[in-house]
DNA sequence: AGCACAATAGTGGCCTAGCCAGTCTGTTGC
DNA sequence: GCAACAGACTGGCTAGGCCACTATTGTGCT
C-alpha cells in the first residue's frame, strides 16, 4: 500500500469517478476511461513519468472491473500515452509519435504499391523543411548534421548502422526547422520507407544497393551536396540537392520493385 | 453456428494457432494476436468488410482466454483495422487514417503552444501539394474544388457547415495530387487545427472570426484566389494565394490566442 | 402467398474471482 | 555495512458467467 499511495495524489483521481453519472449511451466504458485519463495527461494533472494507480485501485475508484481498466490502459499504451511495466506499474509518457509512426507504417503496408507516393511525400517534407531549417538552424544544428554525415560515411557496408546513420542525418536536417510536427511526421515517413526497403532485401535475400560496386560513392555523392548547401545556408542549392537525392532514391525503389540488373 | 461458419474460411485462421509455439519472451500475447490478425489483413487474406470470428471462437482456436482476444481486437480497433458491433460481430476495415488523425490531434493537445508550428506544417503541405495537384488534376478535380468553394460561400454564418465546407475545399485541392499519404496527413492536420479553433470559441463563448462584420468577405477573399489559380493551372499564382491564406489563418490563430480586439 | 412479428441463438461489453511471473521494498542475518 | 531473502504488490492472463443488443428464423395472421 505504501508504494501506491506515495505516487497517488488523491485529488487528481477523485475527478474521475463522475463517470458513474454518465450512462454509456453509445460510449464504451473502457474508451471513456481511456479518454478521461488522457484528458488528465493533457492538462498535465498527470505529469510525464508519474505512476498511474494500479489497475485494482482504479477499478475500485471508478466502480468498474479490472479488465475494463486494463483495456483502457491498453488503449493509452497504443496511443503512446502510457507504458506499463509488469510487476511495477503503469507510467505516463508523452509519445504520440509512436502511434503516428505506426499509422504511417501501416498505411504503407496496407497499400504497398504506393511506395512512390510515400517517397514523394518525404521529398515534399524535406524540400519544404530544409527551407525553414536553413533559416532557423543554429551552429549546433549544423555541426550535428555534419557529425551524422560523417557517421554515415563510416558505416557504409554495415546495413543496420547505415540505416540509423541515414535516418539521423536527415532527421538532423529536419530537426533544425524547430517544427516538432514536421520532425515527427518526417521521421515516421522516413523510417517507414527505410524499413520497407530493408524488409524487401531480407525477403528476397538481396544485398542493399549501396553494397554494389559503385554504391557507396554514388550514395554519398547524393548526400554530401545537401550538407554543403545546408552549411552555406544556400536555399536554392539545397533544393536542388534534395531533389537529386529524391531522384536517386526513387530509382532505388524502382529497382527494388522491379529487379532487373 | 451457421452465421459464423458462413463468414469463416477455416483455412485462413488455421495459420494463427502456431502462436502456441512461440513462448511470449517479452511479447505480450494480446499484442501478438493483434499483429497476427493485422498481418492477415495486410496480406488481404482477410478482406475489407469480412467478419472476424467471434471472440469465443478465436479464444478457443488460439488457446487463449476471451478477454485476451478482446484486448487484441480493441488494439485493432484503435489502429483503424477493425470495427466491432455489439450483438453482431467484428468486421475488418482499412482506415489507418483514423489512427493518424487521432495522433496528430493528440500531439496538438499535448503541446498546445505549438499551434503555429502545426499551421506552418499545413502551409508546407498545401503549398507543396498544390504544385503536384495542378500538374495532375483532371476536370472532375477542378469542378469538385469549385463546388466546394461555392458551398463554402453559402454556409458563411453557419459555423458547423462552414467548417466542413472549408475542409472539403482544401481537401479537394489536395486530393487532386493523387497522393494518398499527403491527403491523409493534410486532412488530419487541417481538422486538428479547425477543431482546435472551434474548441477555443466554445470554451470562451466567443464567435468565430468570420461572423464579425467584415469576416465573410475577407475569408472568401483569401480562398477565391486559390481556386482561380488552380483552375488556370497557374502554379506561381497558386503559391502566392496559398501563402496569403496561410498568413490570414496565422493572424486568426494569433488573435484567438491573444484576444484583444 | 406475403407480411408483421415474436422467439432464439449468437454476439460483444462487462463483471467477479483467481493464478502466475515479474518487481520492488524492507528486513534479516551475516 | 551489506548481501540475501521474504513478502507484498504489480500487470498479464485465465475461467466462467451475466447482460443488452442484433440478426435470423420460424410462426401466425391477414
Amino acid at each position: 500500500m505504501a508504494r501506491s499511495k506515495a505516487a497517488m495524489p488523491e485529488t487528481v483521481w477523485a475527478s474521475l469517478d463522475e463517470r458513474a453519472a454518465k450512462p454509456p449511451e453509445g460510449h464504451l466504458v473502457a474508451e471513456d476511461i481511456a479518454t478521461q485519463i488522457q484528458e488528465l495527461i493533457i492538462r498535465e494533472d498527470l505529469k510525464e513519468g508519474s505512476r498511474i494507480p494500479s489497475e485494482r485501485e482504479l477499478a475500485q475508484l471508478l466502480k468498474t472491473s479490472r479488465p475494463t481498466v486494463s483495456q483502457a490502459i491498453r488503449i493509452l499504451v497504443v496511443r503512446g500515452l502510457a507504458e506499463s511495466r509488469r510487476g511495477s506499474g503503469c507510467y505516463v509518457i508523452r509519445r504520440p509519435e509512436i502511434s503516428l509512426a505506426a499509422s504511417v507504417d501501416l498505411m504503407l503496408n496496407l497499400n504497398v504499391e504506393s511506395v512512390k507516393h510515400l517517397a514523394e511525400l518525404r521529398f515534399m517534407l524535406e524540400s519544404a523543411g530544409i527551407n525553414i531549417a536553413i533559416a532557423r538552424a543554429g551552429p549546433n544544428d549544423i555541426s550535428a548534421a555534419g557529425r551524422a554525415l560523417r557517421k554515415m560515411r563510416q558505416s557504409v557496408g554495415n546495413t543496420a548502422a547505415w540505416m540509423t546513420a541515414d535516418t539521423q542525418f536527415h532527421a538532423a536536417l529536419v530537426r533544425s526547422s524547430k517544427n516538432p510536427y514536421l520532425v515527427s511526421i518526417y521521421e515516421s515517413v522516413h523510417t517507414a520507407l527505410i524499413d520497407y526497403e530493408h524488409r524487401g532485401w531480407v525477403e528476397r535475400g538481396e544485398i542493399p544497393a549501396w553494397l554494389e560496386p559503385d554504391g557507396p560513392d554514388s550514395l554519398m555523392a547524393v548526400h554530401e551536396p545537401i550538407l554543403d548547401a545546408f552549411e552555406r545556408r544556400d536555399i536554392a542549392g539545397a533544393q536542388i540537392a534534395v531533389e537529386r537525392h529524391h531522384e536517386a532514391m526513387t530509382q532505388h525503389l524502382a529497382d527494388a520493385a522491379d529487379p532487373d540488373d
